[in-house]
DNA sequence: GTCTATATAGGGATAGAC
DNA sequence: GTCTATCCCTATATAGAC
């Protein structure tokens, strides 16, 4: 239902002319995927014009180098996380006692559930890892303490619990790159694994990286 | 006491003789800080020739590839790593009620404490996040099931303590490429997340990261 | 055991046409 | 708005001398 390697947008020449803000999210959107497939250094700027189905050169055009690129995706990552744990926290919650253990299940959920589009959490990883760039870990670190403020601030999360989320989404962006997920039938160590991390998720996460090992 | 930038094995040409399992094992510490640095792709043979003192081609001709040294440091940080956790495993713990949250707290100790030699613990992460990585990416994989299975058999953790153990660790790994650390006198949330990350080590690891810095 | 010189390929960025 | 052609630098790897 799902298995149908689907037509990746791979124009090899004469792309069409659309507006540019419109091709520019194209072009963030295959980035996101490139990057947080292979990292900043090990990406080219060819892989993402290949993904984006226009030039090498056009891309270079519209965001003017490689490590803008990768700061624009970045930044549309982060603001894609950041409104989607907005959101979970806007709807109800109990009071009392059980309030930060149920806020903080859901905001796992919310994380987890944007594996819809792996290029984002995995991005978002990329960026952590390379605090060595001057320009890339500056960003990141200033977006990994912005979630730790949203965590805190907004969630209302104790300081122990806000490691404890964090720690857990470290370890989930790890397995992901790790590419775990994708060996899930091979292993037994696998399984259990993967079913202590994501408990009730596990189904959705073997779904998508099953799927998106086809057009790799 | 310690900030004096020491004299970086960095000898422009005409290296010493030295027996050839003496200078893999200096090439392999130096390649160790840079691809724990940098990562796979980001990393240069040239850039590791010269943190050890020696010509780009000889790093080659003695490894091979890039990526058969690569996997090398993989493998000797594994390794480390293995070793010290067995060795703190070895070590007497008291029984009943109490056991697993301080063999915990023990490996967790252990595992900060590898931070005296950085390129350890980023290296393995570094192997990680390169999952894509055909030959890289298998290694790790079964370098992190590796681990995990140590945690269960050996320290006999549960599935929920063994995550929250690879949770914490993925976390700190993740600080540690982040710098984090680095800029911990500069903001004050810095500070509190790093509290409340390292506890008791949290002296160690900025003490370590801060001079690092120096030899960048 | 270690170097210098170099072949060769890849990739980011620019110029300029359409 | 998008492409083709291409410049030029960087990086891995090889050859061969000492």
């Amino acid at each position: 239902m799902s298995s149908v390697s689907e037509t990746k947008a791979e124009r090899p020449a004469g792309a069409e002319r659309i507006p540019a803000i419109q091709r520019r999210e194209q072009i963030l959107a295959a980035a996101s995927e490139v990057f947080g497939e292979r990292g900043y250094a090990g990406s080219t700027t060819d892989q993402v014009a290949h993904a984006a189905g226009i030039s090498q050169p056009y891309v270079v055009r519209m965001f003017g180098t490689k490590e803008n690129l990768f700061i624009e995706v970045l930044e549309r990552a982060l603001d894609k996380l950041t409104v989607a744990f907005r959101s979970a926290l806007a709807e109800p919650t109990p009071t009392g006692e059980s309030r930060q253990s149920f806020v903080s299940a859901r905001l796992g959920e919310t994380y987890v559930d944007l594996i819809e589009d792996r290029g984002i959490l995995l991005s978002i990883m990329q960026g952590f890892i390379a605090g060595h760039e001057p320009v890339i870990g500056a960003r990141a670190r200033a977006g990994f303490l912005s979630i730790y403020r949203l965590l805190r601030d907004e969630a209302g999360f104790d300081a122990d619990a806000t490691m404890e989320f964090l720690a857990q989404g470290m370890l989930f962006n790890t397995l992901l790159a790790l590419r775990l997920p994708e060996s899930f039938d091979d292993d037994d160590t696998v399984e259990e694994l993967m079913r202590a991390t994501f408990h009730t998720k596990l189904d959705l996460v073997i779904d998508i990286s099953q799927e998106s090992e086809n057009h790799a």
